[in-house]
DNA sequence: CGTGCAATTGAAAGTACTCAAGCCACGTGG
DNA sequence: CCACGTGGCTTGAGTACTTTCAATTGCACG
């Protein structure tokens, strides 16, 4: 049983059309905005009130939250077309911020709310939308809670491949810093896990953000807990 | 009665209207079918097919993932009223094993989806159980991702304070392996937690299943991060 | 060709884990 | 009624891994 083969595939990063369908939808498209954003910039930030939910156009943002000691915790990286910065309250539970330039659609929460809760169809997708992030919140839950550094970088990679479709020069679109608050690592262990897989030749680098991996079934088996390391 | 539901009552808020909408809606009512489960058993595993999503009528179940290696990871508990055993994909992605003995209604899958397909209410509670959950899980992956051994424990048992609406004499009706395997911890290091706080007098233990606590602001403190400890 | 930030490396310290043993409540059988 | 086995919980010692703190290197840019 590859138990965790159906965890570890996430979302596509870049390519999805999740919500194709809100643009068919008159009263969104009618209340929709586009605003453009820098990389770095912030959108909103946790607890303030959430008058509207995102989608994006173009680019990637973070969703993270900060904690006391200024520690922070990345939740999800979202790509072209997600949704984000929904919830059941009326405050945003995570601060939401571009790391590239971004493209970003805005919908007001009630506008979108009334639309999902009137039109089946989107009704649909939105659910499935819901369940869906459930499911990759799970997979980093078991990530984050049974896995070495070794296992969640290269379970990190191996997603990366999966959603840019090839194992040669994939971009890591965003900072050590940030892949490291998404795994619960300092920034020093990414680099020393990174470094281990380049000395072991499973993976080559030509530059910080750029990686091709040789052989991506032993970079498999090193996820699973396979590889000599736990 | 009153003793069979103390887990997960903060939920219950919620719990009780998931309960409330799936009785009054017709068809799921009709389809629905009650089963008992002692505790201990599975109701069902990682990857089997998924014909039912369920419901609790009495008990605890717990929702784990299971590694290659044989650790696992409880991704939640669930008490009375709450549903379970739901996905966007037709195969289940945990198993469930009750772990008191439990009364559980089942719903035929395609029931369960064509009724929230064509019900607004139903559909509206169906998004915010998602939502709600979805919330839940990102909380524990802050907790995964960024907190010690001792703030996992404490954040654990504030939550079990807050379900059952008091301090005194809380009941942790699961076993210190299951507490374990929900904290991303080994059974070991949630007992020296739990030790450590006896011996600060933080919390009183009259039993290994009981516990009360004398000054819950001070385990706050400690959850955050601001007490003593790392 | 500095400047400044990101990434990397090194050394020491700390935290949680592993393995192993001890404890305790409980149920069973002599 | 008590010795004995069982399973869950607790404690101890040693180890492995990750973090912390402190430089150092690399790279883009003015």
């Amino acid at each position: 049983m590859p138990t965790l083969a159906p965890l570890l595939q996430s979302e596509d990063i870049f390519a999805t059309n999740e919500l194709a369908t809100d643009l068919s939808e008159p009263r969104l498209a009618a209340a929709a905005n586009v605003r453009r954003v820098k990389a770095g910039e912030t959108l909103y930030v946790e607890g303030d009130a959430a008058p509207f939910c995102y989608q994006i156009v173009s680019g990637v943002v973070k969703e993270y939250n900060t904690l006391e000691d200024g520690r922070r915790q990345v939740a999800d990286f979202y790509g072209v077309g997600e949704l984000f910065g929904i919830s059941e309250l009326d405050e945003q539970l995570h601060t939401a911020e571009a790391i590239t330039d971004c493209a970003v659609r805005s919908y007001p929460r009630d506008v979108f709310m009334q639309a999902v809760a009137t039109s089946p169809t989107l009704s649909q997708h939105f659910l499935d939308t819901l369940m869906t992030r459930l499911h990759r919140a799970r997979e980093r839950i078991v990530l984050l809670g049974r896995m070495s550094a070794i296992q969640r970088v290269t379970s990190f990679l191996l997603r990366l491949v999966s959603e840019q479709h090839t194992a040669q020069n994939v971009r890591l679109m965003m900072s050590r810093q940030d892949m490291a608050d998404h795994l619960g690592l300092t920034i020093e262990t990414v680099c020393r896990a990174l470094t281990d897989l380049k000395k072991r030749g499973l993976i080559v680098m030509p530059s910080a953000r750029l990686f091709t991996i040789p052989d991506e079934d032993i970079l498999d088996d090193i996820a699973h807990g396979f590889g000599s390391v736990h």
